[in-house]
DNA sequence: ATACATGCAAACATTTTGCTTTGGC
DNA sequence: GCCAAAGCAAAATGTTTGCATGTAT
């Protein structure tokens, strides 16, 4: 398995992270195998509460804060924002793009993954202002169908 | 002067601020001008900081926070995100967008005054997923062209 | 004169760190 | 066995509230 690979599961991740010398234990095991499963993003409470049962054990918060602050920095999971008191984290597959609909009123959030609507507009912004590398954080935010 | 007019300025929205039925007091009158002289976003602490210049004495930081709070509230002010570890806020002129472009290296922080990037795709996202009175949170992430 | 706004201080929530023990390699 | 990871607990940071006093109306 190469980097290259098309691959983006829980194994790659997991060789990605021994490539770095980290250690495989349960604790990561469980909290990889959440951030996989979850279908949105998740507050650091969340992972751990998922972590603990999928493995048994329950990471303590500090464990699942380095290990997510660890991904982050190798660029495996990303923060989101759902304007709410806490940070929110999901898994970030480099071929995916990860922009979010959020509702107001239950708080319910949809992953868009209809193709990015605005990659023409970042390359623009980028020419124009000088900037390069970019990326971009958007979320969308309403009222869904079954809410009043 | 009517809601609908066409000037937004520290006048009219100490104006509207009247119009609730609030007191306009210095620390206000402060929060306001340092509000609008801003071309960025900023912390509470800076809009403390920057309101004790213009009146020259220091409003509490629980008041700028409960002052924010209402502008917020009365959709005069909104939040920013800038991954960081606090929040920032920026005055809500209605007629304008407030897109981002933020230097991952020295922060700084530009404000795309360009004409929306998404307007139309928000519509089609809104239609596809059934939500209404969107919104959106757009910020672009880069490298600036000072920073190395 | 009457509330609303303020300052101060304390409560609260969340994030982050230090240090000892555990366990993957 | 060695060193990274985990658990525990405390510190640091940022946000929010309660209450007595000041002040715009």
């Amino acid at each position: 398995m190469n980097r290259s690979d098309s691959t983006f599961t829980p194994e790659s991740v997991t060789e990605a992270l021994r490539r770095e010398g980290l250690r495989i234990t349960r604790n990561r095991r469980g909290i990889l195998q959440a951030l996989f499963e979850s279908v949105r993003p998740m507050s650091l409470q969340e992972i751990q509460s998922a972590a603990s049962v999928h493995e048994g054990s329950r990471p303590d918060y500090a464990t699942v804060f380095r290990m997510i602050m660890l991904m982050e920095k190798l660029h495996l999971v990303h923060k989101v924002n759902l304007q709410r008191s806490c940070s929110y984290y999901e898994i970030s597959d480099p071929r995916k793009h990860y922009d979010h609909l959020v509702c107001r009123s239950c708080g319910n959030v949809v992953l868009i993954d209809t193709p990015c609507p605005i990659g023409d507009a970042e390359k623009k912004i980028a020419l124009q202002h000088g900037f390069r590398d970019l990326s971009h954080s958007l979320e969308f935010f309403g009222v869904c169908a079954t809410c009043p």
